[in-house]
DNA sequence: GTCTATAAATGGATAGAC
DNA sequence: GTCTATCCATTTATAGAC
């Protein structure tokens, strides 16, 4: 009578198997780069015959697929973004984290951030990772001024831009990234400094994004 | 006596047969992606062998060096930027040419912006035509304020971010992109209202960049 | 310069036995 | 699930005819 017990471990020890793919995978994209990456290596350094990969992965994209849940996984991993009442400093702390995370691993960055590889998309649930990491990185933002949506994408924007430039131009520097505090003034005073809460009604310009 | 404009037709004759092979490989990138190009699709586009790729290219990346030097060509054939005294119109200017050309082919942009065909690195002679368009493009602005490279650094990364975000979140729209004039008005406030030049000596702070 | 032919190495992917 | 064997496409490169 131990069918459920016995499936259980089954699928623990697949879902084990898994994670050493997905492992071995970035340690080799981290080698040859993302699209450097081939099953065949892959297998080799874990033990095992290529095909057998199938049986984990529907394909290529799949393997990447999973990786990018991974990524998103290890992003949810560090934990949620220091809250509190002060928007300079959440902010700030949102963006070392951001940023700690790219630095620590910029192939991971690149897949999860950059369309390059030819017809990847993640999947639906890989994406729903994505979208949580985001609104939690997010969510300690929104109590504090008035903050919206243009302003967080300006935010994504310009700590991207930085992180981006910084692995581009000079992989392992810091001459991009120790802006990061400067641009996080800018962007607090962009925000704090807005013109009101427009009055309700009563000659209210529309918003740029606005048809 | 017709040795020298023999060998000038020549000459001519196979830069424009180069050129059509860049111009065709644009193509294909556009297609299928810039590491999804083939070089067997690119002879059958053109209507030749493979191996005759061989008589322009040494391999292939030698094409993508010759696509990143085209890249950068066009970039500096759409003219020097606007010239003036106003930070702010210049910055302007300057940005939305950018903008412009990374919407007009953002796998152009992806080849000449990001490390992402492993392995690839410009040689010499096309990487000084990326360091002539980034020459030129910030010139207009050393004269005006007092530009630092800091602040250059900042400008592209914060320009590059939306850049970035447009194409990866929502390549043809406008979400991003649209925050471009509201991006610009910050970076020219911390250009004009920085802290005068420091008093030449006298507490001068260092500058993060310093060693 | 261009072609045909060909080679070897490598890539993703499938079929079918165990 | 894992393997062997196999397939087909791609990259790189060479030899040799025209």
């Amino acid at each position: 009578m131990l069918g459920k017990d016995n499936a259980d471990w089954r699928t623990s020890r697949r879902a084990a198997a898994s994670a050493d793919i997905v492992a071995a995978a970035w340690e080799l994209a981290r080698e040859h780069g993302l699209s450097g990456l081939s099953l065949r290596d892959l297998a080799r350094r874990l033990g095992m015959a290529a095909p057998s990969l199938y049986s984990y992965f529907d394909s290529k994209h799949g393997l990447y697929d999973a990786m990018y849940a991974d990524g998103y996984r290890s992003f949810l991993a560090m934990g949620p973004p220091a809250t509190g009442p002060d928007l300079r400093a959440v902010l700030r702390s949102a963006a070392e984290m951001y940023v700690r995370f790219a630095g620590d691993d910029p192939v991971r960055w690149q897949l999860l951030n950059q369309r390059t590889i030819p017809g990847f998309e993640p999947s639906e649930e890989s994406y729903a990772l994505a979208t949580e990491a985001y609104e939690r990185t997010a969510a300690p933002l929104h109590g504090i001024a008035d903050v919206t949506q243009p302003d967080l994408d300006l935010i994504g924007a310009v700590v991207g831009g930085l992180i981006s430039q910084q692995l581009a131009n000079e992989p392992g520097g810091t001459r991009w990234v120790s802006l990061l505090d400067d641009a996080v003034d800018l962007l607090v005073q962009r925000i704090e400094n807005k013109p009101a809460r427009p009055a309700p009604a009563r000659g209210r310009r529309p918003t740029k994004g606005e048809a």
